[in-house]
DNA sequence: GCACCGGCGTAGAACGTTCTTCACTCGTGG
DNA sequence: CCACGAGTGAAGAACGTTCTACGCCGGTGC
């Protein structure tokens, strides 16, 4: 099949341009629109005439114009709107997404805005101008005001936005049962002050970020053993677990544990503990949430609770397919189950830690 | 400003299209071509007509379909192709890039194709269907003459592919002069049996990857130490260090130092080495490449050497720019100086060892 | 022999822009 | 008083598709 058309023809002087629908058409000696139908593979070609353009389509290595295509419906893109790219789970629900629309005739775009309200808007606003045949919002930060008005125009899927919509299809792991799994395994191990640290809420309350209902789960899970929850709003980032683990640290009574909502905000807060000149998990303990590689290398070897991006992706990107091809036009609602991986930054709390009480 | 069209209004029976250049110049009075004027800030508007015209633009939240754009020029959308998205170089520059673009007019979408020749052409072709204004590859698999052949036809810069080109802007940091580095530093620190991790060649030599340099580099400095270059063949990934390590570990004569071509295979390497009871950097130096952020975590604080990954995503963005903005033809090609980065995982060799010979 | 049908193919009108061409209105210099 | 140019605005032809509406053809049922 031909290549492309060289920009400025260096030999003899030809036109250089990419082949058009016309191009095969006539090198077919047929009209556009049987071209056009081909193409489509839509009823009513001929065996004969197929073979016949498919010859010239090949010859002249013609491909259909997206633009043009889309200005007559479909633009056979997905387009996917992501925080930043330096976060473990949302690489990975990209990757997810990508090769389950490996293979079809959908190509996946992804754009970058960080975790910033405005900067995902102007993303969201660029895909739908490039007329976007469905959205991936991963773990947006726009209020869901919002995003149910873009769903209303373009089949769209919400990662990790908590809360029911009419409009809106949303994938979310169960954050409220990964903090559980969280405190019931310190708690098992005999721990009773047990620190959180967490990330201030967000745009709004009814349909949080992971992170919010993450400590909401700690907040329950702690009074559900006659705990008295103790939060720590920092930033999930390597700084901001530092940050917050100090502060845990300069506690009258300190905590024999800390639940970091991410496992970046654990590393800080692992680097804050050993700066102090406490080790983990003999005087403190460590669990994160994520489950990033870093928490699997064996010098970190984090306690963790593991999401499952990689559902996660698939579920959105079915749940898009869902929508495109198979016609559905109901919201649905994906929930998946975290589970709790146990490693190396977990052990029942120092010798002259109290007892349980009860 | 108005929002989204609902896609079937709720309740009185609007017809919710989207508003175009057409509906705007009937809201405001005047001629479609006037409002595209404005629209593009063109000569010969004037003042008068200009407000009433963005009045009308505000009202109905008019904004451009792209792809009726790109029919008649320039869709304003970089493309980006790049590998997966786990390795932290590759991750950076996308940042970089789009943060580059961020408040221009155009818009930066990303595409993501693996390490795989096959893929990345689709992806290269789907950019290229949706007419894309310019082109970034990120450590590009297919053949250098391939991406030529591409870069005739729209603006396109590689990253991270040595060589010279005439057709196509390059962006590269100096891995030979990377290698050269850790081989020094290791080399001061006493050590004379230092192996290289390495990964296969890829596509083509004239045109070669980082890695097929940075290993190059490896035996240049080597031999200029008079010292025999120890290369193991295996593959940037934690696993592949771990088996290259394992493989370094069963030689005759163990080397005291181990210089990864990439840091998640470093990672890989650490594992093995310790798995077999050895020590980092007792028994063992180590240093590895990228400056991924878990290379400075301070379990790890790993010896690495930095290529600037930002740098060279400003650079690419940069180079677009002058093309698309500056009108520049012939092709640049930028060099980056990588530097070392000494942490933890690098000390004189064990007593034991032999001591240099000449 | 005629109406009708299914199968195949074509013409041509959209789709939402940009941009060239043209027309109109002033003000000005001759 | 006329020609002219500058400044503004409008009309309309692309751009590359899809898709509806239609036409032609040979066969079939009456």
């Amino acid at each position: 099949m031909a290549e492309f058309p060289e920009r400025s023809a260096a030999g003899p002087a030809r036109p250089a341009r990419r082949a058009t629908i016309k191009d095969v058409a006539a090198e077919a000696g047929v009209s556009v629109a049987a071209v056009s139908k081909v193409v489509r593979s839509a009823y009513g070609v001929s065996p004969e005439m197929k073979s016949r353009v498919q010859a010239a389509i090949d010859k002249l290595g013609y491909r259909p114009d997206v633009g043009a295509r889309a200005m007559r419906g479909h633009s056979y893109t997905i387009g996917v709107v992501a925080p930043e790219l330096s976060s473990f789970f949302v690489t990975e629900v990209i990757d997810a997404i990508v090769s389950q629309f490996e293979g079809t005739a959908y190509g996946v775009t992804v754009m970058l805005a960080g975790a910033d309200a405005d900067r995902q808007r102007r993303a969201v606003h660029g895909l739908i101008d490039r007329k976007v045949d469905g959205l991936v919002l991963v773990a947006p930060w726009t209020p869901f005001r919002w995003i149910e008005k873009v769903a209303r125009s373009v089949p769209t899927v919400a990662v990790a936005r908590h809360g029911a919509s009419q409009d809106c299809d949303t994938v979310v792991s169960d954050d409220e049962q990964g903090a559980r799994l969280a405190v019931d395994h310190l708690v098992g191990l005999g721990h009773r002050r047990i620190a959180h640290i967490g990330q201030a809420a967000g745009p709004d309350d009814s349909h949080p970020l992971s992170h919010v209902v993450r400590q909401r789960g700690y907040e329950a899970a702690m009074r559900a053993h006659g705990l008295e929850p103790d939060v720590i709003v920092g930033a999930y980032s390597d700084r901001g677990g530092y940050d917050a683990a100090r502060t845990a640290l300069a506690r009258a009574e300190t905590p024999t544990a800390i639940f970091a909502g991410a496992d970046v905000a654990a590393l800080g807060a692992l680097r804050a503990i050993e700066d102090a000149g406490a080790r983990v998990p003999g005087d403190i303990s460590l669990v994160g949430y994520d489950n990033i590689w870093l928490a699997g290398v064996k010098r970190i070897w984090l306690t963790t609770v593991d999401e499952s991006s990689q559902l996660t992706g698939e579920a959105a990107a079915r749940l898009l397919r869902e929508r495109l091809d198979e016609g559905r036009t109901r919201a649905a609602r994906h929930t998946l189950a975290p589970s709790l991986i146990v490693r190396g930054t977990t052990a029942p709390p120092p010798q002259g830690s109290r007892l349980p009480a009860d």
